[in-house]
DNA sequence: ATAGCGCATAATGTATTCAATCAATGAAGA
DNA sequence: TCTTCATTGATTGAATACATTATGCGCTAT
């Protein structure tokens, strides 16, 4: 498929909103900035009605503040916010990976376990965030939801610029704790365990969430925003 | 604030998709309808470009279903996708409770007795389903959550299609057991124990789901729509 | 009769254009 | 010096107009 043919899709505003939410995950946006329709649109070559659609999809999910005739802007979370959010995270996520789990094969838990390992060897914190990410959401991948899947990966979305701030604050006793239970969470779904495994997942959300409360400098100081 | 007032506010985008879901959730479309952008923008006096916005909204939220350069649809449940949502209602509305239980007053809790027993007298459908819905939601309405509440709002909403045809079919035992769990929560609420308000509510959705599961003549035979 | 093709029509996608709104700036007055 | 208010510029909101796409119908050829 040519660059053109995928201009002419009848999905400006897809194209706009996936690339809009890459850069705020990657963070190229942080929680605060000023979002202007006219910039969007010259980045992606077109007009402001896809752009306008996509900005109104990333609201939605959570990404993007709307206000009306005023303006939008990356969504920032307090720190109570981000709790909530984990706390949700803590109770549907074990759920997702039962889900899951019934299709995990051999090669599957191999491939977890490797990614694992590798994140315990990540040079920095962006290669970090970007393992752990992908070990959780490909533990996720094989359940067949129509529903909980694409909204956990949203909760993932929100918080994703507090992790990467929490990720550079954390020592390394807690990152040795949390490199095991990603090794503990594997193990339980090898043994088939999945009472195990789903205990050991909300755990570590648990974990982490209190861990991340011991951070408030991350968060801003205006939560009227 | 006059009609005029509401016009001119900047939000068309926004009161056509109010407008929209109401007439959802009323009924007044059943899942699987198409719908015309340009109808819409009739009905709500307007262009189509505010009503490309407000589809893309419950898009988003789950309500509606777009497909590119096709047209857009009522969203449409499976009994497994159906059931999905319930399980997932099953652990984070016990976690929104807990949310607004610590803001709930004695007079709250009246209200919401009173609310149950309003229920048992419901003349017919309709009334029952506004007040079932009436009755958990008030009991959400003072957590003070930023994504829960309107998650949980969101499930309530894809899942009232299916609720409404449901409830026609429910017996009168499983009506009765359905009020008591209802009288079982306010007064754990009332009793402060949180525990067995959590886990009541829990029972309670999962009791309603499983009853679903043996009524699959509600949901459509083509799953693939 | 039926499968395949092409055209006509309807609906969607987007650019252009103009109107409405908000925020910032600076001047006037207390 | 601080407050208030009008003005202006930048930005958003929405209507119109046009381009693109999908679908259904009839025609033709096998």
């Amino acid at each position: 498929m040519s660059v053109t043919d995928a201009l002419r899709d009848g999905s400006a505003s897809i194209r706009i909103s996936e690339g809009l939410r890459n850069s705020i995950l990657r963070g190229e946006y942080l929680p605060g900035d000023r979002i202007i329709q006219e910039d969007l649109s010259v980045r992606y070559g077109g007009s402001r009605i896809p752009v306008r659609e996509a900005l109104k999809q990333l609201e939605t999910e959570g990404l993007i503040k709307l206000v009306a005739n005023t303006g939008a802007w990356v969504a920032s979370l307090t720190m109570s916010e981000c709790s909530e959010v984990y706390q949700t995270r803590e109770r549907i996520e074990p759920l997702l990976l039962r889900y899951s789990a019934e299709h995990l094969t051999h090669d599957h838990l191999d491939e977890l376990d490797q990614m694992a390992q590798a994140m315990e060897n990540a040079p920095g914190i962006e290669e970090f965030l970007e393992l752990d990410r992908e070990f959780h959401l490909r533990s996720y991948q094989h359940a067949k939801t129509h529903t909980l899947g694409p909204l956990v990966l949203r909760l993932w979305n929100t918080t994703q610029p507090y992790r990467r701030a929490y990720t550079q604050a954390v020592s390394d006793r807690n990152r040795r704790i949390l490199h095991d239970e990603h090794h503990m969470i594997v193990t339980a779904l090898r043994d088939g365990d999945l009472e195990l495994a789903e205990q050991t997942l909300a755990l570590h959300i648990r974990r982490t969430r209190l861990h991340l409360e011991r951070h408030p400098e991350i968060f801003p100081q205006n939560p009227q925003q």
